[in-house]
DNA sequence: GACATTCCATTTGCGCACTAACAATTGAGT
DNA sequence: ACTCAATTGTTAGTGCGCAAATGGAATGTC
């Protein structure tokens, strides 16, 4: 074993005693869970989406595609990004062709980001990929189950 | 409105032409929701685990405290980071006086990694904001949800 | 008109999280 | 003994995600 300074006797199989603290298991708080469940679907997503797009450049795009040219910062906030976030998703998407932006005729402070041709042909092109990463996401669950996890989390967000 | 070659005319309530896509409602994917909820429990973690510690940095002392000392890359397995993101979690933590590393006499390769009594102390002190933080996470489930949930997630993740 | 308030976009700094490549070590097979 | 594959730790690069600070612009009230 060698406890050479470092750490504890772990009060693992502990009967009784020098349990006064309260048990704490990682593996069983809700953060947790939840950090585990994104890093599963982020690598299905990297696998399966088809183009070089990231999640959060994907529900920038998808989004656009959705409503049509918005703000910046409401893009932002559609798609769950604050400001800082979602400037460096458009710079990089709008260095990729994928979207252009031009100043708000009516609000001079508004940035109003829009798809490229090429930006609305991917979209179009990858949406079915990205249908297939959520079902490929959802695997493990029965129908109804996915009805709850859809519920659920949308009572946590 | 001004469209000026930005954007389409989105089929919102497209009846029946030009819908030749298939519908793609980003706040409907499951990774969507999964971030949000990340995020917001993120949120909730920083305003009340009550010491200067990320997510991911609570999980590797909090798992230290479980098990004793082991290896850097083993630590990250079961924290769920890969070896590029453990190792720069275990240098910040060692920066501030929180763990200690050693090499294992057994093993040229491995790195063990313990808590200090520092760091110790901390996580005695911080497991009851722990526990309260997931608690204010599920703060807006039941019992019975807050049971199914992490149900879900352990069959996600 | 002057003012405070609010909103918008930008910038900097820090910290995850992943990929890819690399060197050192170990252990197992032959 | 020797090769080979696997594991461990490290580095570099890219991209989210947030806080905090800045500056410009719009909106409201006095």
């Amino acid at each position: 074993m060698s406890r050479v300074g470092l750490g504890t006797a772990a009060p693992l199989a502990g009967a009784t005693a020098a349990a006064a603290a309260p048990t704490y298991r990682l593996d069983d708080q809700t953060g947790f869970l939840l950090r585990q469940a994104n890093q599963r679907h982020a690598a299905i997503f990297a696998e399966g989406i088809g183009c070089d797009l990231t999640q959060t450049q994907w529900a920038a795009v998808s989004k656009l595609a959705e409503t049509g040219p918005v703000s910046q910062n409401r893009l932002g906030r559609m798609t769950a990004m604050d400001a800082a976030t979602i400037k460096g998703v458009i710079d990089r998407l709008r260095l990729r062709g994928l979207i252009e932006s031009r100043a708000d005729r009516n609000d001079g402070r508004r940035l109003l980001v829009g798809l490229t041709e090429a930006g609305r042909a991917l979209v179009t092109a990858t949406v079915p990929h990205a249908l297939a990463v959520t079902e490929a996401t959802l695997v493990p669950l029965t129908a109804d189950e996915r009805r709850m996890l859809a519920a659920l989390l949308r009572k946590l967000a």
